[in-house]
DNA sequence: ACCCAGGACTGAT
DNA sequence: ATCAGTCATGGG
């Protein structure tokens, strides 16, 4: 299993093995949480753990990683394999919905990725699909980052991305997002705040600091607490998960309001609701059965309108 | 052509 | 505090 890979020059790739933990390497990267992994023909994964380029797989019940400066730490840290998933998961109510997202992947896990990329990556996701998350991620790379090797560039850094222009940045179809990400840069190339303190700080003000952010709201708040901070108990809502939470949970009523919806997964769920939000999500995504069908709603026709209509 | 997308911000009630 | 309008762009 040789596939070549464009390492740099100086730096010697490290091999390592691992024990995957039950991990599923597809489900978890797939599943709308990271956005600058792709597959290869052979079924491996090209990406980025600690900021080096690296190229992963699973072979038999073993997680090969093959980078230069590579460690162990780091891909345990990035997959989360050092959490004690086993017990975490077992602390979930008893949910037959829950259940059933479980059992779609068992192995989706949920990742530490770097703060800085992750915040951007949210904040260019309002109202953008996952695929043009992606497409987006790789522009900003192309346009902004170093090169460290054939077609591969690092992300740009909040500095590299605060000298750039909103215009240049809405070239790489960011539309509206561009004034955000440029704002956002700024403040955090000028410190005004910072995620390595954010990392330190307890959920509840963590979210706090991080809502100062231009263009984060409370769901991309909470996106970056569960996928680069590893708070579990971050559970965001976007329209996928609100669809399910309304649909299964509420009889699909319409007139439930949101803070209800957040009021019942922060109770609901437990201690480690991120995961749960995360089964729910790639279930509903991937799972063509998993919704029941849409409630028909019978259109309410005047009678004035029957004959209109022939 | 139409509708939707891992929403946030703004200004009017 | 709540609520509609608005913000670009691409996929299905």
């Amino acid at each position: 299993m040789s596939t070549p890979f464009p390492f740099e020059p100086g730096e010697p790739p490290v091999s390592l093995t691992l024990m995957t933990h039950g991990l599923d390497l597809d489900a978890t990267l797939t599943s709308g949480q990271a956005f600058s992994w792709k597959r290869t023909p052979t079924g491996q994964w090209r990406g980025w753990i600690d900021g080096r380029p690296c190229l992963v797989w699973i072979q038999g019940d073993a997680l090969r990683a093959v980078g230069p400066g590579l460690t162990r730490d780091a891909v345990n840290t990035y997959f989360g394999l050092d959490l004690p998933v086993e017990e975490m998961l077992a602390t979930f109510p008893s949910d037959p919905w829950l259940e059933k997202a479980q059992e779609f992947a068992p192995g989706l896990r949920i990742l530490r990725q770097d703060p800085w990329e992750t915040l951007c990556n949210f904040i260019c996701s309002s109202l953008k699909q996952i695929v043009q998350i992606e497409q987006i991620n790789h522009e900003l790379r192309q346009a902004f980052g170093e090169k460290v090797g054939a077609g591969l560039n690092s992300f740009p850094d909040a500095g590299r991305l605060a000298l750039a222009t909103e215009a240049k940045l809405r070239a790489c179809k960011l539309g509206f997002r561009a004034r955000h990400l440029y704002v956002a840069a700024r403040q955090i190339a000028a410190s005004e705040v910072s995620l390595e303190r954010v990392a330190t700080l307890p959920t509840e003000e963590a979210r706090e600091e991080l809502l100062r952010i231009r263009g984060v709201g409370e769901k991309v708040a909470n996106c970056i607490l569960l996928f680069a901070f590893g708070r579990a108990e971050a559970f965001p809502i976007d329209v996928w998960v609100e669809r399910v939470l309304r649909r299964l949970y509420f009889n699909n009523s319409q007139r439930i309001k949101h803070e209800r919806l957040v009021t019942f997964a922060n109770s609901h769920f437990g201690p480690y609701r991120g995961y749960a939000q995360q089964f729910l999500f790639h279930w509903i995504r991937k799972d063509p059965t998993a919704l029941p069908p849409e409630k028909v709603v019978t259109p309410r026709v005047r009678k004035a309108d029957l004959s209109k209509k022939g």
